[in-house]
DNA sequence: GCGACGCTTCGCCACGCGACGAAGCATGCG
DNA sequence: CGCATGCTTCGTCGCGTGGCGAAGCGTCGC
C-alpha cells in the first residue's frame, strides 16, 4: 500500500501535516485526477488517511500519528546508507535543521526545543508522557500561546516522539499541533516552498530562546 | 520493497530476531527455492537484511533495529484497526503478553522488565539511552547474565525502544540482546513455534521476579 | 572423483495493477 | 436555470513483476 510510488509521494508530501484537496495532492503526486482518486479511495480504505468533504472539494490529510511515525521510521531507512552526508550538507541539510513530522517540530530544532521544554522545567515527565507545569503554563500564555483542554487523554497531549534523524525525541501531541501551528502563524517559522523543511525566523529565535537547548 | 506479501511473510519471519537458511525462509515465505532466491536478493540490495554465508548454506537475519523498527511500527498500523479486540483475546494474545522484536523482549513482559529494570535502579537513564548501575552490574551477573563491552557506542549498548502494542518503551540494544539470549539458554523463555510469541516459565519468572513491574 | 544437496541464474508465462481519456455525478456561481 | 468546476466511475491499455520449472554452479560427503 504505502509501497507504490505515487501513494508514496502522496503520503510524503502529507507529513507535512497540510491538508491538501484532492486536485492539489494530484499535481502534487504528478498524476492526472483519475489515478489520484484512485489511490486516494485506496488510502482511506486502508485508513492512512482521513477525508473531510466540503462543498465539492475533498480535503485529504493523514489519519494519525501512528501513520506518520511509520512514514517518519521507513524514510529514514530508506534514505539510510544511500547519500549518509547529504544529511550533513546538501539537500537534507534544511529537513534535517528543521522540518515538520506530521504536525510536530522535528529535526535538530525539534529535539533542541523538546530538551529545552524539559530541562527547563515547562515540561514534566509523568509516565509515558508529558504534563505543563504551573510555571510552565505561565510561560507558554506568556507567549500567546493557546492549547486544547488537558483534562482529556494525558497520553495524546504531550509526549516524546522518536526523531529519526536526529535519534532522539522531540515533542508530539496536541501541544505539539498548537505550537507548530502559533509558530507558522506569528512568523516564528515559515515553511519551506515544496518541502517539509521549516526555517526559524529571528523573531522565533527571540521568542523560542529559553527553551532551545544549545 | 516491504509491501510484497512475499517479502513481508519473509521479514516477518525474520523478526523474530533469527537468522535462518535461504531455503527455510522459501519454506516459511511458501515459494519454490528460484524465487525466495530473487526475494532475498532484493532484500540484500535493499540493507534490509544482511547474509553470512557458511558452507553451502546462506544465511540470513534482518540488517538491524531500524528496520526491525520500521517492522514493528508497519505490523502495528497494519492489524491496528482490523481485529481491534483480537488483542485482548483470542489469536493476538500470546502476542501482546510476550514476544520479540527483533532479538528484544517486547509486549507486556517486554514492557514490564524495562519499567522495573528503571525503578530498581538497575538501569539509569542517561541522555537519550540507559546506562547500567554498579548495583546492576552486580545483580545481573548474580544471574549468570554476561554482555558485551559497554565501552564503545552507549547508545548501542541499552536504550529504550517503543513497544507499538503496548505504547510504552521496552529495553533494546545489546544488553536486551544478551538478556533474550540468556533466557532462551536458561530455559527462563520459550519460542512459541512459528510465532514471535515468547513464554515466560515458571523459573523465569521466578528468576526476573525482582524487575517484573506489576 | 562422483553423486547429493543448496542455492542461483535463465527463460517463460501470466496476472495485477497503475496509468490515462472520456463520460458521469455532484456542487457552487452567475 | 445553465454552465463551470472538482472529483469519481468506467473502460482500456500496457508495463512491471512475481511465480515456476529446468538447468547451471559451488560445496560437502563418501
Amino acid at each position: 500500500m504505502i509501497g507504490d510510488p505515487t501513494r508514496a509521494r502522496m503520503l510524503a508530501v502529507l507529513m507535512g501535516g497540510e491538508t491538501l484537496a484532492a486536485g492539489e495532492l494530484a499535481a502534487a503526486a504528478g498524476v492526472t485526477a483519475p489515478t489520484a482518486s484512485a489511490h486516494i479511495a485506496k488510502l482511506l480504505d486502508a485508513e492512512l488517511v482521513v477525508l473531510r468533504s466540503q462543498g465539492r472539494h475533498r480535503y485529504v490529510r493523514l489519519a494519525g500519528e501512528e501513520v506518520a511515525h511509520v512514514l517518519e521510521a521507513l524514510s529514514f531507512v530508506a534514505e539510510r546508507s544511500a547519500h549518509a552526508d547529504k544529511w550533513e550538507r546538501g539537500a537534507y541539510k534544511p529537513l534535517k535543521a528543521a522540518r515538520t513530522c506530521y504536525r510536530h517540530i522535528a529535526g535538530e530544532l525539534g529535539v533542541a526545543l523538546f530538551e529545552g521544554l524539559m530541562a527547563r522545567g515547562t515540561l514534566l515527565p509523568q509516565d509515558g508522557h508529558c504534563a505543563l507545569s504551573d510555571a510552565g503554563r505561565t510561560e507558554l500564555r506568556a507567549l500567546g500561546l493557546e492549547w486544547p483542554a488537558e483534562t482529556d487523554a494525558p497520553r495524546r497531549f504531550a509526549h516524546p516522539c522518536f526523531d529519526w534523524s536526529e535519534r532522539r525525541d522531540h515533542l508530539a501531541g496536541s501541544l505539539a499541533v498548537s505550537l507548530l501551528d502559533h509558530g507558522l502563524a506569528h512568523g516564528w517559522l515559515r515553511r519551506i516552498k515544496d518541502s517539509r523543511a521549516l526555517q526559524l525566523t529571528p523573531p522565533g529565535a527571540q521568542a523560542l530562546a529559553p527553551w532551545i537547548n544549545r
